[in-house]
Parts: C-alpha cells; sequence; structure tokens
DNA sequence: CGGTGTGTTGACTCAGCTCAAGCGTTGTGG
DNA sequence: CCACAACGCTTGAGCTGAGTCAACACACCG
C-alpha cells in the first residue's frame, strides 16, 4: 500500500521528522485496552499520536453492525482530520499516546509551512488509503481480502526476528476492518495455512508465501514492489477523446 | 452528505468562490459520452471543474470487475488529489470541462491562503465522503445501498420542477458504485416503487416518500439537516425511536 | 422497420452469513 | 497449584442475500 512514497519497512509514519515538531506540545496517556481514546461527538480540543499498542477507529450502526475504518499503529496521528468527531477511536490493547492540543498544532501549521504541508500530504495519504481500501470492500472476494490485509498489515508493522507477523488486533476487529464476518476471516486463514501461504501460530503469522499471497490479493506481482518502474511510462493523455 | 458546512440544495461545490480563483488559467474542453478524461497512470498535469455533464471517476481490477470510486457533478473539481493517477476519469455522457493546469493551480495556492484554505477543506470533505462510503460498502444491505445512493444524488443534483430527480449516470454505473450488481439496483429500485418510497418514470425517479427512504437507508431522522423540509408522514413515534 | 443499447424480470447458484458447538489459553480465586 | 470460568478462535451445518445467466421489453435511431 502507498508504495509510491518509496515506503520503508519499519517506518512509522509519513513524516515522522515533521510530526516530531508537535512535540513541544505533548502530554503522554495510556488507555486500556478497549476503552476509548474519543468518542463520537466529542468535543475535538485534540489529536493523538500513537506510541506504542493501537487504535482502532470505529463506527457503529444503529443495529450493532460495526465497521472499522481505521487502525492507527505506532507513528501515527489521528484525531484531526476527524474533527466533527464522527467515529469512536478505541485501544485495541493497551495502549500509549502522544496527546496534542488542536489549537496549537493549528497555529503552528499556520506559521510553519513544512508542518502544514506534512499534514497536507498526511491527508491525501488517508485518501488514497481510503479509495484503495473502497475498491477491496466492494469487489474483492474474501480471500483476496485477507491476502491484502495481511500484506498491508506485514508492510505497516514489519516482522519481529523469526520472521512471523504478529497482529495487535483481533479477528473480530480484522472482520469489520474487511467487511466480513470473524468467522469467514477464520476459514481464509485456515484455508490459507493449508495452502501453504501462512503458518498460523498462536498469536503469530508468518507469511511463508508473499508471492502467493500478491496472486490471492489480486495483485500483479509486477505492479507491487518497486515504484521505479511504476512511474516509469508517463503515458501521454488521451486528446484523441478531446474534442 | 457533508451536511455539516450547511449544505444548501443548488449548491454546486463546496467553494464556488475560491474555486472561481482558477479561471484566469481556465480552458474549456467537452468530451464525449464514455470517453476518458484521464487514465490510470497518465502525466498529471492539469486537473478539472466540471461546468456540464458528470464525470465518473473509475477503478479497474486485472479481471474487468469494476469500482465507481465517484460522481463528479457541475461545479465539482477533481484530479488533483489523484496527482498518482491511480484511476480513469470518464464521461458518463457528453461533459463539458474548465482545465487547469496543475502547476498554475499549485503556484496560486501557494500564495494564496484562500486557495490552499479552500482545497484542503475540500480534501477533507473528500474523505469524509470515503469514510461513509467505506461503511455504506462493507456493511449496509442492497436496499440500503440504493436508498443511500437516491438521497446523496438529491442532495447534489437537486430536483427538476416536476420533483423528480434525473440521474445522469446508468444502471451499470450506479451499481459499480455501491458495490453490487444491476440487476440487484433494479431489483431494489423495483420494490422501492411497488412500495410507495419512489415513483420510476423512464428517466426520472420521484422520491415520493423521503421519510420512508431515510428510514429503507438507515438514518436516524433527527441525524438529517432538512427535517424542516420534509413534511412528516409520522407513521411510528419518531421521538421513541430516539430515546 | 430491424438493430442496438439499456433496463427489468425470472430461475437458479453460491459465497458468505448465522447459529451453535468445541477447544485452547488465559486469568482468577480457593 | 489446580479447577473452572471466560474469552477468543476455529469448525460444522444449514440458510439466504445477492450474484449469474438468460430472456424479454422497451426506447431510440439510422
Amino acid at each position: 500500500m502507498q508504495s509510491e512514497v518509496g515506503f520503508v519497512r519499519h517506518t512509522r509514519a509519513a513524516d515522522p521528522d515533521v510530526l516530531d515538531l508537535l512535540e513541544q506540545f505533548g502530554s503522554s496517556v495510556a488507555v486500556a485496552g478497549d476503552k476509548e481514546v474519543y468518542r463520537k461527538d466529542d468535543a475535538s480540543d485534540c489529536c493523538w499520536r500513537v506510541t506504542t499498542g493501537c487504535v482502532r477507529r470505529v463506527e457503529y450502526l444503529e443495529d450493532g453492525r460495526r465497521h472499522v475504518n481505521a487502525f492507527l499503529l505506532p507513528g501515527e496521528l489521528f484525531g484531526l482530520v476527524d474533527a466533527g468527531r464522527r467515529f469512536t477511536a478505541e485501544a485495541v490493547s493497551r495502549t500509549t499516546l502522544r496527546c496534542y492540543p488542536r489549537k496549537a498544532v493549528e497555529a503552528l501549521a499556520k506559521s510553519n509551512p513544512a508542518l502544514s504541508a506534512g499534514l497536507g500530504a498526511l491527508t491525501i495519504k488517508k485518501l488514497h488509503h481510503a479509495y484503495q481500501h473502497m475498491v477491496l470492500l466492494s469487489r474483492r472476494t474474501a480471500a483476496e481480502k485477507v491476502a491484502s490485509f495481511l500484506l498491508e498489515m506485514d508492510q505497516r508493522i514489519g516482522r519481529s526476528k523469526n520472521n512471523a507477523l504478529s497482529l495487535p488486533m483481533g479477528r473480530a476487529d480484522i472482520a469489520d476492518y474487511l467487511g466480513i464476518t470473524k468467522e469467514t476471516l477464520s476459514r481464509a486463514l485456515t484455508e490459507m495455512a493449508r495452502q501453504g501461504s501462512i503458518i498460523l501460530d498462536r498469536g503469530r503469522i508468518e507469511l511463508h508465501d508473499q508471492f502467493n499471497l500478491h496472486e490471492l490479493a489480486g495483485h500483479r506481482y509486477a505492479e507491487r514492489r518497486c515504484a521505479v518502474r511504476q512511474q516509469a511510462q508517463p503515458r501521454r493523455s488521451v486528446v484523441g477523446a478531446l474534442l
């Protein structure tokens, strides 16, 4: 995901340097697992950056149906674009955060072009991620969704030394992120393990055959990986279509 | 949608005044129906604003599955956030556009805070719309999707004098926007007509019972802005339902 | 007029959902 | 240190909402 920015394993956010400018205003908070960071319709007087742990941003429908529209991982900022507090942000497990007053952030952004540019770039990146996720939700099969998810998380989290991906969130959260049920998710994982694409090791998942996962995810392998090749051929427009 | 900015019927874009600043660079283009405005991987040297007609922004999967991630209506700007040209933009029917060189737009935005703020606000608005659409795609039933779509379009297009909504796009485009098939869409519309919520009049759709449509869409009545306008058919205790 | 494109309808299928049971792990209190 | 409750995950057995495929009914149009 977002491979055009030359995404590097273990990089934590788009531009940590720029976000570090906020540190002067920051204060630390810890939130227990399944507790809310903020709630729909709260006053939006601050925003946060994850230090350790994981936050899910959730939308509830009237009848209890739920959608997780983002997982926030260490280094990532949230609570700024969702200024209208349409969603609820909950800690997945015990999570530590840095909290910044909105006013201060906005004031600094006004006087600091690097920061405002960085925040703008972040917003655009989120928008791209959202569009990408929309195709996933609407047109991909369950297996494709799960494979995509594993690859996304592998990119964003990075694996521990034993080469296994350790997911901070539970099956129900993942399912609600992918728009499927936890049962379907579980079946898809089992099937992938049976095929040898992954190895399930309670709590951890080893991505054993990345190539196969990319195929399952519906990515063409050539499309992935190197941004270089991708931006190589800027085809000229379409003039024919313009009358 | 985006009702927090005091959305008014027939308002065409977020902030027409600000976008009008671009006019000095604009040149007019016409695109025939089903022709591309830009294509995935094109050079992104300009952006557009719809004058008349309608543009769909589309993503194609390898096997022909398709997702429409936005309809662009008169007054709306596009081609700026999709600078990476991940998508293809196609005219739904014959469409006229104003075309602005990206460089010029970006340069002006740098020196004109009102413009850059306006563009930033637009991006955030799109992000909110994307999040809202993600729940729709992942957790709503076909009927809910269709009802939501009709209400969204009614908001954005406004009806002609005969009180009927005239949709610029065909059933296949709508279906791909909602993540369903055109057959399912058609059945949902027929069913709504049978129930009296809408009246299908070849090409046009009259939203006959807005209250019922909001219910079908799964919106809570109080949540909607324009509550005043809808002379209520209180078919059941709304107040009771809210508390 | 036939021809083509767009929408509707019907019959059937199936991917994914629901409900329910089983099974490790983890935590807790005696 | 063990029993047992609670929880998260997996598995099984149907069920069903939406998809597929195919026919049909119209406009609209040269």
